[in-house]
DNA sequence: CTGTTAGCGCTTTCAC
DNA sequence: GTGAAAGCGCTAACAG
């Protein structure tokens, strides 16, 4: 009875292993793998028959570290997966970089900074060769030059403040003020708007764009129709109850992100003042509520595309210094209403019935 | 994984960098790292003071490659990240490999087998630890033993075929079969199964689950009531379409996923013979339709969480023998219908109960 | 045409 | 307590 070795822990073939098969050196295995013209066919044949007999393998990793580059990965930095714009984000990176045989790293930050610095510093650790990120609050100092060494960074949805970095933003003032005057267009005064807290980029200047549109129409902002929060549902679910119970309540209201505004709609489905909705962010079946809504959108995976361009070429630049660049990504506003056409008969009483 | 040169030459510090200022050898900044208990106090202070002044950052390719270690990540293959299940499952595993100084490595394979063997290689040569995968198609062969040199891998929603792996799934036909038997409880029998292509195994499963409910009541398959198609709204929509334009329409049809539930709700919503929908995936505001639905849930961070479980008791086995290891998680199934109870009233007015 | 040498940045081993 | 040497798997540079 042969004791036939337990297969234990089957170390991956290396190129020596296939050297070795083939009766030739690593070298001459490391060039049939670039097809260097230099080898014979013969022998690149015989180089060959080893490499599938043994299921070569190559070392990403050893080559790498040889050439001089890092781990051939970029990395991706988000807040939040479960949001939609995250992965659709993901998505556009992924596609890009995949080209250059690149890889996403991705981690999650969770909405902590502390831990999004820990995360940062492990990915430069892993020598990814970019960093793509959404940033928790307004302290970058983490993602400057001097702690990256030099890594490129490109900042998505918000700017960085206080370094210089590239971005890609979305044109979150006009779209927001471009849905507000379309709830002013019909004739609503009386409009709530549903924040996130202002330290938070998109949060002030969706505010900024709100605001801009009350001003044009001379309307006075209502300091009880303000509410900033964290995004969550059942937060704004309670603000939007909350507005609605208040003795002379709005008649519209702009949520400005995609969390608020299901949380609006759910509070806005109780019995109750009927009220109008304008909100940041596309999400499915708005079109299918059979409620009148304003919705504010953008291309995620787009913007995701763009800021892996602007990742990629930084990182084929070498160290030359490009300036940073700011790219803006459009909004466009859709409007949804109940089927019927009944639009201010259903939902706007004030305006036309009652 | 040939593509464009990529080179990078940052100068980031070494240990040989920190080592000479420190006026120390590499092997003292190392241990001083480590916090060797025999480096005296006052050593690791001056090695302390380079590091920082440095900003000297490990390279853990390096490192992993001396310590024999692969990238320090697992590969995540996904389908189609703009589904929330892959987004979740992605926030699932990252939130259990995190714990292990792991990260993820997501790509994405777009439904293309092709592309997904390609893929797999990529990770492979990158060395991750492991590979959770959503396969496409049923030729496994590509993620065996042999081409994957024993790097672990766990299959989510899919089972192995061919080879035997650890795998996650999720309940399909148990959910599928309770929420049919609640349509038929309703006293629907012409009940309609919009479904995925049959060759994938969730499709299979879940038109299997609807089956043994028929047959349960004693109702019988009309063929002309099962349809198949891919995974695409605007397919679905269409078929629903034309069940509800047929001489004799269902009353009710069981929608097999979540894109195929948006189709129906959507051709459902036009005007046409009232249906009662049940379909598998839960979809934010289901509940705000007002339409009545059934919809059978699960908790696909938990999958993740399970998958990555079973991977990393793998990955830590380090060549023992496991046997494979198959978990399902369960579903449940939630009802929703109009605020007012006016279910049968407005929705299936065929129905006399109640 | 193919092989040898050296070294990427780190850690294991052994010497002092 | 600290350092020198060797090598993880690969490839650039130079031999032959």
């Amino acid at each position: 009875m042969t004791a036939t070795p337990l297969r234990a822990k089957r170390a991956v073939p290396t190129m020596r292993d296939v050297a070795a098969l083939a009766g030739v050196s690593t070298m001459t295995v490391s060039r049939t793998l670039h097809d260097d013209p230099r080898i014979t066919d013969e022998t690149k044949q015989r180089v060959r028959v080893a490499l599938s007999e043994l299921r070569y393998v190559r070392n990403d990793t050893a080559r790498n570290l040889r050439i001089g580059r890092g781990a051939g990965a970029v990395g991706l930095v988000v807040g939040n997966l479960a949001n939609p714009f995250y992965s659709q984000l993901a998505l556009g990176i992924g596609e890009v970089v995949e080209q250059y045989g690149l890889t996403v790293m991705l981690v999650h930050a969770s909405g902590d900074h502390n831990r999004e610095v820990r995360l940062v510093a492990d990915l430069l650790s892993r020598r990814v060769e970019g960093i793509v990120i959404a940033p928790e609050g307004d302290d970058h100092r983490h993602l400057g030059p001097g702690p990256m060494h030099g890594t490129p960074v490109v900042f998505v949805a918000r700017p960085p403040s206080g370094i210089s970095a590239d971005c890609v933003l979305v044109d979150d003032f006009a779209g927001t003020k471009d849905a507000t005057g379309r709830l002013i267009a019909r004739g609503h005064t009386n409009i709530a708007f549903v924040g996130l807290p202002p330290t938070v980029w998109s949060g002030a200047e969706r505010f900024r764009g709100f605001a801009a549109a009350m001003a044009d129409a001379q309307l006075r902002l209502n300091k009880r129709y303000v509410r900033y929060q964290q995004s969550d549902v059942m937060a704004a679910e309670r603000t939007v109850r909350s507005l609605l119970s208040l003795a002379k309540p709005p008649t519209a209201l702009f949520a400005a992100n995609n969390r608020n505004m299901i949380g609006a709609l759910r509070a806005a489905s109780d019995a109750g003042p009927p009220i109008a909705l304008a909100g940041f962010d596309a999400f499915e079946l708005a079109d299918m509520l059979g409620l009148p809504l304003i919705v504010v959108s953008y291309d995620a995976v787009d913007l995701g595309r763009q800021a892996a361009r602007l990742l990629l070429e930084r990182v084929n630049a070498d160290g030359a210094k490009l300036p940073a660049r700011r790219v803006i990504v459009p909004t466009w506003v859709a409007e949804y209403g109940p089927p019927g056409g009944q639009y201010h008969l259903l939902h706007l009483p004030r305006l036309s019935r009652d």
